[in-house]
DNA sequence: CTCTATAAGATTGTCGACAATCCACCACCA
DNA sequence: TGGTGGTGGATTGTCGACAATCTTATAGAG
């Protein structure tokens, strides 16, 4: 038999369909062997949905007995929480769900430009040529749906976009900290604050543009496009803060 | 009596000193409370230190007899690790010291140049006069001690100045990934790979000039001139990376 | 001799109970 | 009436034991 596996790639075969997964990969798709890290990502799920609101208290007693399990797994669902910053915990005195502000808002995107402008630099600079095609490939698809009006664009196809080029750096703290951490606290902005919204058509020409500098091998460029990409974002949801804000 | 307190700032009365600490440097001071919180710090100075080489297996039963606690409390140390990328762990297997390779290290250094630089920038724009000043008069001291002939500057000193410049941006993300995550990974390189090293009088220039751009307010040459002090201890460090493996 | 399957041992995952701490309430006093 | 101190209840922190899983050693078959 052929020996598929290596140490950067390993094979899963799943209905004769092999797909390759490399290390970078693995960063992105969580999976659950543990109770505790199903706990986790039920928990954070509801959170980051509103289920359970921001602020709320997380009492450890209550939420065992909700999620069925002993008091031992939530509580280590709620230390992973707390690194990923989606809940505060004080010693003693027990953990709560973040409050989400306009502020927080903004220091997130500082913090998203910064680090998806260098993802973008190191994409250039460490993406395969076929990472690349599947990419351009990806955007010709997203095209095909805004020229067809479909605008849900934002919701799948920019996580997407975004995925693929923080995993393409090739730099696993890169990776970690925007995927298990700020990304989660982005969905439940969203969420929270109500914003599927448009900004369609723009944006694909950022990403078109992204993509480009990303393929000439450019990563001086790939990073200013992609920081004035999001702070483009950035400056699009503080103007739907203050509108519902006055409304 | 008077009020001292209020939401963003606390004091500390010790020994008749009124220190004043704000919400910001309560991210760089961890104050353990728990048994967990204690052992978590020996844990991760351990590590950092060498006293446990990195690559090593952490078995649970055997620490919790070494550090004289429960499993319980080694558990959580270990996931606390775990979040700051100091160890990994793999389900029902078991938790290992992460093995240091040059690859990570620059990786490392590419995580920083894109944070740091971007706290340089906020730290222009949100620093308060007088941290500004405290920042001039720190550099003023190591002007002394570098003309002094004292070299010790690295080690204490360059710490100190970058603290202050992330503190500075008062984003509590940057802080928290920078402070409780990769500043510790840094520091285990420094140690393992044995490098206080010199690079003194440049980088006190460099930093000199960060600190000029902050206090002219200029935020986009602030983040510039980091970005490449960061850029240039990466590179000093590759090359002597470089000798050492020759030898 | 190599490879596979099984079983023993050891390690991690999970649980319920006990201990330590905090918080709200209430009585008491100036 | 306002403040102070103590007490009871509830919540979190810690522990040891049991269950589930992996690894290693061993025996057997091809």
């Amino acid at each position: 038999m052929v020996d598929y596996l290596s140490k950067t790639a390993y094979i899963v075969d799943t209905l004769d369909i092999f797909i390759v997964i490399d290390r970078f990969m693995e960063l992105a798709f969580e999976s659950p062997v543990t109770q505790a890290d199903r706990t986790f990502i039920k928990l954070r799920n509801d959170i980051v949905e509103g289920v359970i609101p921001p602020g709320s208290k997380l009492s450890e007693t209550e939420l065992s007995t909700k999620y069925d399990v002993s008091r031992a797994i939530i509580r280590e669902a709620i230390n992973r929480l707390t690194a990923s910053h989606l809940v505060e915990r004080k010693a003693n005195v027990g953990a709560r769900v973040v409050t989400l502000t306009p502020q927080g808002l903004i220091e997130l995107y500082q913090v998203r430009e910064a680090l998806e402008g260098m993802a973008a630099r190191l994409a250039a600079q460490n993406m395969s040529d076929q990472d690349i095609n599947a990419l351009q490939g990806l955007l010709n698809d997203h095209f095909d749906e805004v020229k067809g009006g479909e605008s849900y664009y934002q919701e799948a196809g920019d996580v997407d976009f975004h995925y693929r080029i923080v995993l393409g750096s090739k730099n696993t703290h890169l990776i970690t900290v925007l995927i298990d951490g700020i990304y989660h606290l982005v969905r439940m902005y969203r969420v929270q604050f109500g914003m599927a919204g448009p900004r369609v058509t723009t944006a694909y020409d950022e990403h078109r543009h992204v993509v480009q500098a990303i393929a000439n091998r450019d990563g001086e460029l790939a990073e200013m496009l992609m920081r004035r990409h999001i702070l483009y974002s950035k400056n699009n949801i503080e103007r739907k803060l203050l509108i519902t804000s006055q409304s």
